[in-house]
DNA sequence: GTCTATACATCGATAGAC
DNA sequence: GTCTATCGATGTATAGAC
């Protein structure tokens, strides 16, 4: 479970990391059930013993790959309460999330191969649950700008979901790219923009 | 490989069908890694070497699951040439290659799952090249909308990819939910109409 | 076409020395 | 903490009778 002390000397490339970083890459290369712990630990350079050792079993290896992100998430919907428009607010949200989203993608890729796939014999995470916090907060903020008048008196719900789309195929964009190719940082916001200002010409 | 006779008698319940039904289910629930050929004759009610003998391999009854729905997909994208504005004709291919996803559910469910999860030690089916079809006609569409003057002058691939992302988000929708509660079928053009008018009030 | 029985590889996990 | 060696379970696939 909880790791009792964080070391970032020259200790931090150590067995432990080196396991960490193999079982993601692999777990992305071939799925949490096609990758075998033989080929984890021969990837980090160590032997069995040691991935039992740091983690139990190649369950526990797993789920100590979303620990710290998914800490950093909470933080940032708790963090969450800035001035202004709320539309302003709105991009501001999900730029932050997509922003944790793009420094942590391999992690990302993970959960999204997870939370669209069936947890092929993985343990279970509860990532609907982030979703729907995620989406509660952007429901909030769209209810805002509707009472203040700022945005189009619309079904909250299909807006959040229209938003929730850009944000997914933004997020999508950066994880099928090669990791080379640095999509424009700004690709959340214009698809974002889109959204905000409609594609039809005012009638 | 292209199977020679399709029956559609009291046949269409024999023992491949059966193997079909149960392959796709066990992949959904488990992945494609995670199921045994053990678990797919067993669900079926039949025996080891009938799957041998009808496919092949674990590989050849997945290829199989795909070969009939994508046929019809490349079909929708060929028939495609309606008349009427381009903001109609975007919303109706939409809802058409919708509609095939709803009608093949669980199909469009497991392919999710290969296209976002890593191919699980399945066979590489190229999902990227049906998606970039799709993108591009609905690029071609949006061109056409901008050129007749129905639409702002705006990126053309931003606004593909936020009617996209509502594609996306519509489908998603359909998919995690429980099978029983069937979604409103006008989930889609909800929020595409969001994206169409925009969210803001005109300024 | 469908069965029983089984071959053979590889899996996750551990024992025990160092 | 890290190693070698190995266990028992389980995987895909097949042989051969019917």
């Amino acid at each position: 479970m909880g790791r009792v002390k964080v070391n970032i000397n020259s200790s931090d490339v150590n067995a432990r990391n080196l396991l960490l970083a193999s079982a993601l890459k692999l777990f992305n290369q071939k799925g949490y059930a096609s990758t075998t712990v033989r080929e984890i630990v021969a990837d980090a350079g160590v032997t069995k013993p040691v991935l039992y050792y740091y983690f139990g079993n190649k369950e526990g290896i797993y789920l100590e790959l979303f620990d710290a992100p998914f800490r950093e998430f909470e933080k940032i919907l708790q963090d969450f309460s800035p001035e202004g428009k709320a539309s302003e607010k709105l991009i501001a949200l999900c730029e932050g999330v997509f922003q944790l989203y793009c420094d942590n993608l391999e992690t990302a890729k993970l959960m999204n191969a997870v939370y669209y796939a069936s947890p092929q014999g993985a343990p279970f995470i509860n990532f609907e649950g982030y979703h729907a916090k995620l989406l509660d907060v952007i429901k909030r903020l769209i209810e805002e700008g509707i009472s203040t008048g700022e945005f189009r008196e619309l079904d909250v719900r299909d807006v959040a979901l229209a938003v929730i789309g850009a944000f997914h195929i933004a997020m999508e964009m950066v994880l099928l790219q090669q990791p080379a190719i640095t999509i424009r940082q700004d690709a959340l916001s214009r698809i974002l923009n889109i959204i905000f200002l409609g594609i039809l010409k005012k009638e």
